[in-house]
DNA sequence: TCCATATTTCGACTATTATCGAAATGTCGA
DNA sequence: TCGACATTTCGATAATAGTCGAAATATGGA
């Protein structure tokens, strides 16, 4: 991952509002939540919504896809693996010791895994 | 570690300028630099460094400590450690897989976490 | 004390980001 | 096609962040 790449999604996710939003989606799951949901539950005025959710698409955190006359907006865990890994390898000065996270199954391979 | 916290120290990250200057405080070590070789690598202004230095100390990202006439500023590594552990956390929704990072000793420590 | 060095603070400015109402766009079902 | 709904785009404004020269502060040594 390119410095500015990384600059770009800290960027994305350094907003409280963008935060909630984006935690919000990660606890949904790959099914995401449409648009309006978000903004029901987050108590935000739908334009301002979009210019958020327009930040974590474009820093790559989020995916969108329309089902109906809704959009549904999903956290990328690809993205976020990558910018842990970036920050831990940049922590641990090049020593690689990253976890890697996904939204069924969490083990760190050790022993049997459910599902 | 309360969202508010995550969103200053991602907030003090998201930026070029600072994360060159995170970056090479890492990679220093707990020896750390003074500012003015900081200010020299990255080839900043001395009062727009002290800028960004303030904005990484304020968010616990970095430590000062005065040498002589100098200021010695070096990575605060179990703040970066909180940091991706929240990250890690929210991104797996709760599932605790975040490793920890020290200057020296890199290993994964796979036995309990201390928060 | 006086000077040189290291860094910060101040102040003025520019640039970027955030907010949100109103209007526009896209989609569905009748 | 029309009307209702979901969401975005537009546009104006407010708020915050970044830049950096010049002046101020702190330290050490002669």
């Amino acid at each position: 991952m390119k410095a500015e790449h990384a600059v770009t999604a800290l960027g994305a996710i350094a907003h409280d509002h963008r935060l909630a939003v984006y935690r919000l989606v990660v606890k949904r799951g790959p099914a995401g939540l449409p648009a309006g949901e978000i903004a029901a539950r987050l108590d935000l005025p739908p334009s301002s919504l979009t210019f958020h959710l327009q930040t974590l698409q474009r820093a790559g955190l989020v995916t969108q896809r329309r089902l109906g006359r809704q959009l549904i907006y999903a956290a990328d865990y690809a993205a976020m693996n990558g910018l842990v890994a970036y920050l831990t390898e940049n922590c641990c000065g090049g020593t690689a010791c990253a976890p890697t996270c996904e939204p069924g199954a969490i083990k760190v391979a050790r022993g049997r895994k459910s599902a």
